[in-house]
DNA sequence: TCTGCTAGTGTTACCGCTAACAGCAGCGCG
DNA sequence: CGCGCTGCTGTTAGCGGTAACACTAGCAGA
């Protein structure tokens, strides 16, 4: 409830320290980065002073004079859906010890969105950047290539990284869900997913999910798209219409688990056998939804373990490009036969 | 794949451009900050040279040449809950507009992290702070009160904020819900919640609820804490372990939406009647939530309100300090008897 | 005694950009 | 015809630090 500016003249820079303390500035400098000889007391002089008048470091004023920059940019397309959060932690933890610090843009999946948050990122000059996906427009490809700075392609592996990627195969993961089903004996599959068209790991998921349908001589029987609103809900609406609308169909193959929880709590009102009359699957392995009634199928997205990698590579910054594949495990759950 | 370092000699500065396009630096920073007048054909020939060279301008050196700095910092403790993603939807909306950019900084509800957050942001000389709760260590306060620019503490205004605040009175929604309750004609109510010592808006919420159940007469018959793991299924066994406990309670209050939802899972898995039995009510109403079977009672916290109303007095920059309250509005949902 | 070294400190020259001001045409006007 | 103006462009001097080097005293060894 007071005024913003209680200055009693400006902000302190490191002359004020070295004033207070009767050093110069650079000594004052090294003092506070822990840098070169100091003696003793004129480290205690230093820091005293430091505290009492409150000094904090110019940041920006520091990065340009030695061209290092402790940022590590992270641009992902969404807060909200419970997968970033998770990669945001392995980043973190691994960033904790290294003095460098995440900046995360978001881009809620639009492509123009992300290229100006990239533009924006790079013009801090991070010393790395982590980026979900590997399809960018040409012109963000071209800035990450030219920044010269460690860049870290996460989620997916399937594809050209620009430098670095770090992630898990969409299509191989959508295979393997398709093959377990199948092997499960369950023969009239539907999807049910987002509509987005910028989600390129769902789209790849379903594209490996229908091959490997294809290879057992199946198809899809029938298919739901929604685009907003709460996920657990839309599950149920889309279940309901996909249902009333082809009621044969036995295994319901969701783009992610929110939508699949909404889909099995629907399955469970109606009092359908699960997984016995039909089968449910999402993706993801989200945590967040042990505890529902029944343990939906899933699949682990090595989320985690993906955020560690990336941070890891940008820390090192020395490692030479390279594609790392981590392989996520398949959690049957308690809704698909077996 | 390919190495980081394609620089045909280093990394691109205005002068790189000023003397592709034959004009001088200034010139060129006024084209490409859109200040200034320049003349047509200049102005062309500048944005083409600056495109086709593939220059980002460093913000680094602009922003301590010019003491502007178009950065927020956004303090908050956790991503991972859901209410502050929708916060960050809030000011990044507002944000978009001005020029200005959030940074979020994460504390996982640790005084110390706060501590250490809060200085490496100022270090970055931000225009404005954005900061979850009121109450902060004496040093945190003492660097922000200091820094000079706009502070907003959100969430909370039970307390004395350095500079504004915006958010919601938690000891009044825990109050009224007590109210709600105790007038729907509950009355052995238990209290199920976060242990975590520092969610001081929790605790307030707890507070307020046991004044209105005093004022009712009325003490809480029991009460059981939890620290991490899967909300959802803590919820379960929360309630488990308390009506084990305590049989004969007719209302759980929880201190978050999650763990009543797996509440409210267990009570409906164990055959009870909700609301006529046993009612339960949550905090925050989280969209997330809608398509449970049953509607949770919950108190929709005003997130994405609280993030607009902060960003928006960060960027008129001018405000005189102040106190904006918000009012929760009760959703009493299914789970309480009407 | 002189040299060479080291620990501790100061000096200088930027880092890449922008504020502020200094030109300098070309023009209308009294 | 000289004045002031407007429109455009360039020049200069930092912003607040840090790298790199210069300096000084003190001391060991030749």
């Amino acid at each position: 409830m007071t005024k913003p500016t209680p200055d009693p003249r400006h902000t302190l820079t490191l002359r004020d320290v070295s004033e207070a303390s009767g050093v110069s500035e650079m000594t004052v400098s090294r003092v506070l980065r822990n840098r070169g000889d100091v003696s003793g007391p004129t480290r205690e002089k230093v820091l005293e002073a430091a505290r009492t008048l409150g000094y904090v470091p110019n940041k920006i004023a520091g990065a340009l004079a030695s061209q290092r920059v402790s940022l590590v940019g992270v641009v992902i397309p969404s807060l909200s859906n419970m997968v970033f959060p998770e990669v945001m932690t392995g980043i973190s933890g691994v960033l904790e010890g290294t003095g460098l610090q995440p900046v995360v843009g978001v881009t809620n999946y639009l492509p123009d969105r992300e290229e100006s948050v990239i533009y924006e990122m790079l013009s801090w000059r991070p010393s790395g950047m982590i980026i979900a996906g590997l399809e960018h427009s040409a012109a963000s490809r071209a800035m990450l290539g030219r920044a010269g700075i460690p860049i870290v392609e996460i989620m997916d592996i399937d594809g050209d990284p620009i430098n670095h990627a770090v992630g898990i195969s969409h299509r191989r993961a959508g295979r393997q869900m398709a093959e377990a089903i199948i092997a499960a004996g369950y023969r009239k599959i539907a999807f049910l997913g987002t509509q987005m068209p910028n989600d390129f790991r769902a789209k790849k998921r379903l594209e490996g999910f229908e091959d490997a349908l294809a290879k057992a001589g199946l198809t899809l029987v029938d298919r739901e798209y929604y685009s907003g609103g709460s996920a657990l809900l839309k599950g149920r609406e889309m279940t309901a219409n996909l249902l009333g609308r082809t009621p044969d169909v036995d295994f319901l193959y969701y783009s992610n688990d929110m939508i699949g929880a909404g889909g099995l709590l629907w399955c469970l009102d109606q009092g359908l056998d699960v997984p016995g009359r039909i089968g449910l699957a999402g993706f993801n392995g989200v945590e967040l939804l042990d505890g529902l009634p029944r343990m939906l199928a899933t699949m682990d997205a090595c989320r985690l373990e993906i955020g560690r990698k990336a941070a890891a590579i940008i820390a090192a910054k020395d490692t030479p490009g390279e594609k790392i594949e981590l392989f996520p495990t398949l959690a049957p759950g308690d809704t698909i036969r077996r």
